[in-house]
DNA sequence: GTTTAGGGTTAG
């Protein structure tokens, strides 16, 4: 059943059914029946139709509703959001408007995900049964309902000083409305039309709410009862009694949704014509400003417009507010961190988002803090002619990096301030499908605050835990997060859920199963791959190639490709060819997983073929605390041992070198290390090779928990496998050996050691069909980066990220994905029994132009 | 039916 639209409020009373009690938003919990119960509220907010990655991308659609006279004078929540499934979804878009009245029922009653974010109400209503009820009062009817009123629009060339006049015009410069001298606020803006005149106008009004809602260059505006006047030789448009301003969007084939403040105004067929005449000729005149810059592809010293979201907010002092904003993007420079005590900041922590270099610190001063302060987190908004600094971190040393600070000087020079936008303007489109990738990062946060979540396998110094220790996280526990915790990795990941365990075995998991069995089954040992393409007479020689069709090509600086002389097939095709297999495909990646790249990295068993998780810093944080805790110095016959008090009372940490090695130079020697934390170890192992750390038992010294890592190096952690190393080393033999690697010391200590690999699932699409193809065995060659040393290094874990980046660009549709050539192995694997058809991507690199 | 501003980078 379509929305159905009902002529006044009391109508809607009357279209309940009579099974149905007419319910208060503040009275619906989550226990509360639905099946007899309807809500009559006002539509305060209407989201877009975006597409619902989670429900196989049915259509969807929020719309906040809200009590006008809430039954119960009492009741705190009298907001409710709504969720409106596929057709329904579309209906009331293009139905309901904000301000309409709606009489709906047949809704389901779910746990509200962002009421720790918008304090609405614990519960949203959702809505996807086409049958269901939907009764909509429209508040106003704009447009044409009164009688034609006729305006005529003065062409800018022809403005005559001293006259009073209508025009049409396109805004090629704007400031957002600031105090005058004198009583009332003043918008400045600039305008021109077909006859390419420019004629700067200038609104007076006390009331800032009635100024023109002008949010970029390139919006259409109409102004009515101007004045025309001569200052310097030119003509300038002022305001006078009567006036009005409507503006649009300058985006050809959106919707013309007027903006305005007016009560009523006339909007009629030939303003629809004349808007989007000058949207046609505004498109071929590059008026628009670039909006584009993100913060992965801010530069330090740029002047841009941003357009974000408010995470949080803080007074700093009297002439500065800092906003927290974000885009979903990562910048490509440290981004400065700005400390400000919980209890001051306003809004949600961003401590993850701050750690990923998501999270952009803006300092706002004098004249645009009165609009700072009334923001709300949560809020979109864009700044106009923000100032992109480096800056120095307070204590930082001379030669490391500066960190990107963002301010908004005082003034309005370049039109520099910033406003709220609301949020279904289509201009934020773009950026809501972004920040939607992340909302596994905001579960997350709601969830454990955060401080969980690491980029990456985070290099030691970054190591954040409240108060020194973690309770909640078990000295066992793998991997910080799960399956259920991060949606968007859940299909990547769905087969964990089956099992206690994070470490993934040939036993229970279809996924790693290929994996393991494709090198077991298909091609034994790796060299067998080369053998396969020796036999057929082809060379793996790896070059650039940018597709030659315009049409195709996205310009990037990288493209991946392989070059064999077989000929390529269609995906369509490889689905239907007989394993085993080797090809070329051409191809776009569609999207891949798992998203957040630091997920990517795994630790994995030669031996027993098992894969891990790289265990969560709070995780080993927390093996380290429970070793460290009543931990007496061990005493054995072969070392030489000194100790020394820790700066907590009752902790000693004591160092342990073979007598063999003493008089080595110190950052040579096999250093094994009792009662430390991770954070102190991850300090000293700047300077030494060869950190171990051990723990006493009895007396005698023991490995700790193989979840934390056996071997500290540099930057680097060594992790050993559970299952098949010894399960502690006794008397060790320290002679023999010239070089401590981690070979060596692994052996050593008796651990089987683990490998990090790379695991990337793409999904693969050219047109003829989709597949998803896995890369594995050749990631490291694929990103010429190795799995190891990406594990302590930034800079290589931001490389991958901006290669991900090039071929699945940030908000950017499938069509703009770059098109690339593949070498795709296709092999079946056992999966229960049952033949599964698997693929992967094999001597594929990725070249630099 | 007055006045304001009439674009063109802070310097934290």
């Amino acid at each position: 059943m379509p929305v159905e639209k009902v002529n006044n409020s009391s109508d809607l009373d009357a279209k309940v059914p009579s099974c149905l009690q007419l319910t208060s938003i503040g009275n619906l919990t989550l226990t509360s029946d639905p099946s007899h119960r309807c809500v009559k509220a006002k539509v305060v907010r209407k989201g877009p139709v975006i597409s619902c990655p989670q429900r196989d991308d049915v259509e969807m659609l929020r719309a906040e509703i809200k009590e006008e006279d809430p039954l119960q004078s009492t009741t705190e929540h009298t907001s409710i959001n709504v969720i409106f499934f596929d057709t329904l979804a579309k209906d009331f878009s293009q139905s309901v408007t904000q301000g309409d009245i709606v009489l709906i029922a047949d809704f389901t009653i779910k746990k509200s995900p962002t009421f720790l974010r918008d304090n609405l109400h614990p519960c949203h209503l959702e809505m996807d049964n086409k049958d269901a009820c939907i009764y909509v009062c429209p508040s106003a009817i704009p447009g044409p309902s009164r009688s034609e009123a006729k305006y005529i629009y003065v062409p800018l060339n022809k403005l005559k000083s001293k006259t009073m006049v209508n025009v049409y015009g396109v805004v090629t410069f704007f400031k957002q409305p600031f105090p005058s001298r004198g009583s009332d606020y003043c918008s400045t803006l600039k305008i021109t039309d077909q006859s390419d005149v420019k004629v700067i106008c200038t609104i007076f009004c006390k009331k800032l709410e009635d100024h023109p809602l002008i949010f970029r260059v390139g919006d259409i505006i109409r102004l009515h009862r101007f004045k025309a006047e001569t200052f310097r030789d030119s003509i300038t448009l002022m305001n006078t009694f009567g006036w009005s301003t409507v503006t649009f969007n300058g985006i050809i084939d959106s919707p013309i949704v007027p903006r305005t403040s007016s009560k009523s105004f006339y909007f009629g067929e030939a303003d629809k014509r004349t808007v989007q005449k000058l949207r046609q000729w505004a498109a071929n005149q590059s008026l628009c400003s670039d909006l584009n810059t993100s913060l992965s592809s801010v530069q330090p010293h740029m002047y841009f417009d941003f357009t974000c979201q408010l995470l949080a907010k803080a007074v700093m002092d009297s002439r500065c507010i800092l906003l927290k904003v974000w885009d979903g993007t990562r910048c490509q420079h440290p981004l400065l961190k700005v400390a400000v005590a919980p209890d001051e900041l306003e809004g949600e922590c961003t401590l993850a988002k701050d750690k990923m270099n998501l999270t952009a610190n803006v300092l706002v001063y004098d004249n645009h803090l009165e609009v700072a302060r009334d923001l709300k987190p949560g809020a979109f908004l864009r700044f106009y002619n923000l100032h992109a600094l480096l800056q120095k971190a307070p204590g930082q040393l001379p030669d490391q990096p500066e960190h990107l600070s963002f301010h908004l000087h005082g003034g309005t020079v370049y039109g520099r301030g910033l406003r709220s936008l609301p949020a279904e303007t289509p201009d934020l489109l773009s950026l809501k499908s972004v920040l939607e990738k992340h909302v596994d990062l905001d579960e997350h946060e709601e969830v454990n605050d955060g401080t969980l979540l690491e980029i990456w396998y985070t290099p030691p110094e970054s190591i954040v835990l409240p108060n020194n220790e973690n309770p909640g996280a078990e000295a066992d526990a793998g991997p910080a997060y799960t399956a259920d915790a991060l949606p968007a990795a859940t299909h990547f990941w769905e087969t964990s859920k089956h099992t206690d365990s994070h470490s993934y075995t040939t036993d229970n998991l279809a996924y790693p199963i290929h994996l393991c069995r494709m090198s077991l089954d298909l091609w034994g040992k790796p060299e067998h791959q080369e053998e396969t393409h020796a036999k057929a007479g082809r060379t793996c020689k790896l070059h650039t190639e940018r597709p030659t069709d315009p049409d195709e090509a996205r310009t990037s600086d990288l493209l991946a490709t392989c070059e064999h002389n077989t000929q390529r097939i269609t995906l369509a095709q490889v689905k239907r060819s007989t394993p085993p297999l080797s090809c070329h495909v051409r191809a776009r990646v569609k999207k891949y997983l798992p998203q957040q790249l630091y997920q990517c990295l795994k630790l994995f068993c030669s031996k027993c073929k098992t894969m891990k998780d790289v265990p969560d810093d709070s995780a080993v944080a927390n093996i380290f605390l429970e070793s460290a805790r009543d931990n007496q110095p061990c005493d054995e016959q072969w070392a030489a041992t000194s100790s020394a008090n820790s700066r907590e009372p009752g902790r000693t940490i004591s160092m342990h070198v073979s007598k063999d090695m003493v008089g080595e130079s110190s950052h040579m020697q096999l250093i094994f290390i009792e009662g430390i934390t991770l954070d102190e170890i991850s300090v000293l192992s700047r300077d030494h090779k060869n950190l171990v750390p051990v723990r006493s038992e009895n007396s005698k010294m023991t490995r700790m928990d193989l979840t934390a890592p056996f071997l500290f190096s540099g930057k680097k952690r060594y992790y050993g496998c559970k299952e098949c190393s010894q399960n502690t080393f006794e008397n060790p033999v320290f002679t023999g050996v010239e070089t401590w690697d981690e070979l060596a010391v692994a052996e050593v200590l008796g651990v089987q050691m683990m490998q990090y690999r790379f695991l990337i699932q793409f999904e693969l699409d050219d047109g003829t069909d989709r597949i998803e193809a896995l890369l594995w065995e050749d990631a490291e060659r694929f990103f010429h980066i190795s799995a190891l040393d990406a594990s302590g290094c930034q800079d290589l874990q931001d490389k991958i990220q901006t290669i991900m980046d090039t071929i699945q660009p940030p908000e950017s549709s499938l069509e703009e994905h770059p098109w690339m050539d593949f070498c795709l192995s296709v092999y079946t694997v056992k999966d229960n029994d049952r033949k599964k058809v698997c693929y992967q991507i094999t001597n594929t690199e990725i070249v630099k132009q």
